[in-house]
DNA sequence: TCAAAAGTGTTAAACGTACACCCATGA
DNA sequence: TCATGGGTGTACGTTTAACACTTTTGA
């Protein structure tokens, strides 16, 4: 291949998007497909497909989402790395944009050969799936303690120890509840409604998420949504 | 292009990597080189080059590195993400892995038909260039408060206030000298060697980077190099 | 009336920030 | 001896972390 022509000859580099998919259920869920093909036949895999020319990574990665998980709302999806080593994929030099999602179970129909599986416990991986999901689990931890991430799988309203749930499954930690509302609090990203629960022994107050902020540096935040 | 069968169709979906190579050089330079070919003939672009199929994504960046900015040591190299907007690259379907680099400028011998930019004065830059620039830019200024980024451009022995410049410049402020210490020695990344500064009007102590400390979580860092 | 979760403050320690002078050296 | 950059400490305000009891409600 070259740059000193405008025809370029057809690649045989292969481009993949592969989409680690969370959602919080008792623990921290991960959505793995058993591979009904080779290569890792019968092997847990993240779901993934081979990017078209007419569409755009993300794009990708959506269609793998809907596809895989039905389709949904309340969606966070962000690019996590690119794998490109050469052995990773025994078919040929596939290189794989990896993106993870976070999405509230409780709206999904997973397919068929699809299944959850606490992170916390995962089976071995398929292809360098394993490394991805690490990783993974590591940046949604950073980016829970800097930006709003924790909002985007939500309902409209929710109460603070719901929101409070997401932090400590996520983070496998026990938060002091005070200290906890003291911090969303001083970030300002959430507001008080006039609602309360239904239907529970003490209902709470619901919140909801400060849609005004969601682009703007939050104080004790680095960034919200990083500026591409 | 299908997962159903062993052998895959050659792909339209080309694969760059784009090296934004930073330096620093009284402020914060950018490398850039002045494209001979079209598109976007004559115009500033980041070194880039197709990736090829038998060469990993950071090799094919080291590639770039070397042929436009010379053989170098003392080099930090990261990758930075992926773009696959479809219609980026008028050749066709050109998908590119960003990397970004902090390189000692002393040691470099850049090519012709390259120059250093400063990153306050950036010329219109060719395909989405520009928007890149930006991000590493951001990138960087993040990582210098949680990482040891900062010592990988550095030589092995250097004096805290050779240090102190590097954050200023990169971050595009004068910072406190008292202040700055605390925060690197709180950091606990540099030690003291018993060697002085030459040939200057009163020598300064020099400092080695604690080199163990690199794969370790220090205290007030997030992190130091991303495991994947 | 009781069980269960909601809600609410204070204190101490750590950290960040602002700020100015003396010292050692080579010219 | 002087000009230059090297080196050092304190005080204040802010942020974080540890910690326990009262209130409201539905059953």
């Amino acid at each position: 291949m070259s740059t000193s022509t405008n025809r370029l000859e057809k690649s045989e580099v292969y481009v993949k998007v592969d989409v680690c998919i969370f959602a919080i259920n008792e623990d921290l869920k991960v959505l793995l497909i058993k591979r009904s093909i080779p290569p890792d036949k019968e092997v847990w895999a993240l779901p993934g497909a081979f990017v078209k020319k007419e569409e755009t990574l993300e794009e990708a990665s959506i269609r793998v989402l809907k596809k895989k998980a039905g389709i949904f709302e309340n969606l966070y999806l962000e690019q996590l790395y690119t794998y490109g080593e050469i052995e990773r994929d025994p078919r040929g030099r596939v290189i794989t944009v990896a993106y993870f999602a976070l999405v509230d179970s409780e709206k999904i129909k997973i397919s068929e050969n699809a299944d959850w599986h606490s992170v916390y416990e995962l089976p071995s991986l398929a292809f360098d799936h394993g490394k991805i999901v690490k990783y993974a689990l590591q940046r949604l931890k950073n980016k829970l303690e800097y930006t709003a991430i924790a909002l985007d799988i939500l309902p409209e309203n929710f109460t603070l120890t719901e929101l409070q749930k997401v932090y400590e499954v996520i983070l496998g930690e026990k938060l002091d509840k005070r200290n906890f509302r003291k911090k969303i609090f001083s970030m300002g990203i959430v507001k008080p409604t006039d609602k309360y629960q239904l239907g529970v022994h003490r209902p709470a107050r619901l919140y909801t998420f400060k849609r005004d902020l969601k682009s703007k540096k939050i104080p004790g935040f680095r960034w919200t949504k990083m500026e591409l």
